[in-house]
DNA sequence: AATGCCAGTTAAAAGTTGTTAAGCCTGAAA
DNA sequence: TTTCAGGCTTAACAACTTTTAACTGGCATT
């Protein structure tokens, strides 16, 4: 299993490293941004599982960078870290989509307590391990990149498994293209795109004997894999 | 839309009462306990969407009933409310299984901001979303982005569905124009404006064969379904 | 009735997606 | 080393969705 992919976008360098190394040590994968700005790029060039945005920085703050990312990536699990503790702060965090705000001074085992409450919660901890998924009448075992379905096994290619992949984690909720073009192609260009469309093309053909199953675009935002 | 449901167990009648109606005021419908061994009694009787737990309690405790909970039900979100701020303590609820911890005192607006990430995230807002609407003898899906009547299956684009879904959520109330555009469009400028009076148009083609349905327009504030 | 704003309608323009097929690259087999 | 096959990208065109524009008529206020 993949370690889990946390940024961490903090200010203050000794606290940016602290957490950095804690978390490290906790086996995560961290990537440490000194301010909204470069937290954004950074966001927009890897994947991640997790953001930890502190709020008052420089240049951009993470309430902005929250906003930012929150209009391409609706799911991605968010938690503040600030030493603002005032209500309506908190309350704004909530609004622009946080899944929890903790007021320094905290410890770092409340901080991982909490950061696995969120993570349990958004799925990333089973399905970062779940391997095969049920699509309608079909079977797909993500592993073994295999689509098994109506009595034929059919062997997927790399680009074709991710692509599944994320549409089954995302089942019945929008996957936006930026996001799935950053996680598969690792930059969201015009013609990975296209590519991107031309795989939507063949899944769609691959699943189309099972009339409950159905990927629907969404105009200007992703696709969707609706199953009943 | 039925309302979401919550377990409230705190043996302070002050604190309970207080939360219960203040959450019935904001649309919950509230069941109160005063002790873990009610609580879970309650629990096994009834359905809930959530649960809100005081750790300290006589009888049976918060940590004791959030296990015993836990054991039968892996998944329904739970909230702490608790006087103690304890580290350990905080850990013991993450431990047990909890969504989140709110130490007291807190107010009314933070334990809301709180309850609404934790139901967004378990997608329990969602599932309590209404899917399928009946206007007149059209019936439109709005996942499939489908709408079927005499005789017809009408394949309706994104815009389409967001708008006929605002619409029917406001059946036979005033669709106010501003809240509209913000919510389909993130935007009110004039040229959005127009963009939706055009899908007016292109809904009111599309539903113009049962005479009992109508979208009519409230000059200067938006449109109304009206279903009689 | 005149004015100014709002809404209805249509059509063209701009932008996005669906689809097919050709071309390119890479790694394995000969 | 050459050839081949599979996988991926690029290109091109068709189809569709959404926005913009322009013109028209309606509504409310005076």
């Amino acid at each position: 299993m993949s370690k889990i992919n946390v940024l961490v976008v903090e200010d203050d360098p000794n606290l940016g490293t602290l957490l950095s190394e804690y978390l490290n040590a906790k086996g995560f994968d961290t990537k440490l941004c000194v301010n909204g700005e470069v937290g954004f790029n950074a966001f927009k060039a890897g994947k991640f599982d997790i953001l930890l945005l502190d709020v008052m920085m420089p240049v951009k703050d993470g309430f902005s960078l929250a906003k930012e990312v929150r209009a391409t990536d609706k799911n991605v699990p968010i938690i503040f870290l600030t030493a603002k503790s005032l209500k309506e702060d908190t309350l704004k965090g909530f609004e622009v989509g946080a899944d929890d705000y903790l007021t320094k001074p905290f410890t770092m085992e409340v901080l991982l307590a909490r950061m696995n409450a969120v993570l349990r919660r958004s799925g990333v901890l089973e399905s970062n391990e779940e391997k095969v998924f049920q699509i309608g009448e079909y079977v797909f075992d993500r592993e073994h990149q295999l689509l098994r379905g109506f009595g034929e096994d059919r062997k997927l290619t790399t680009k074709e498994t991710d692509l599944l992949f994320l549409l089954c984690k995302n089942k019945n909720a929008v996957l936006e293209r930026d996001a799935a073009l950053r996680y598969i192609w690792g930059d969201d260009n015009y013609f990975n795109g296209r590519s991107m469309d031309v795989y939507i093309a063949k899944l769609r053909k691959y699943l189309k004997d099972d009339e409950s199953v159905e990927i629907v675009n969404v105009h200007g935002r992703g696709f969707k894999l609706l199953l009943n």
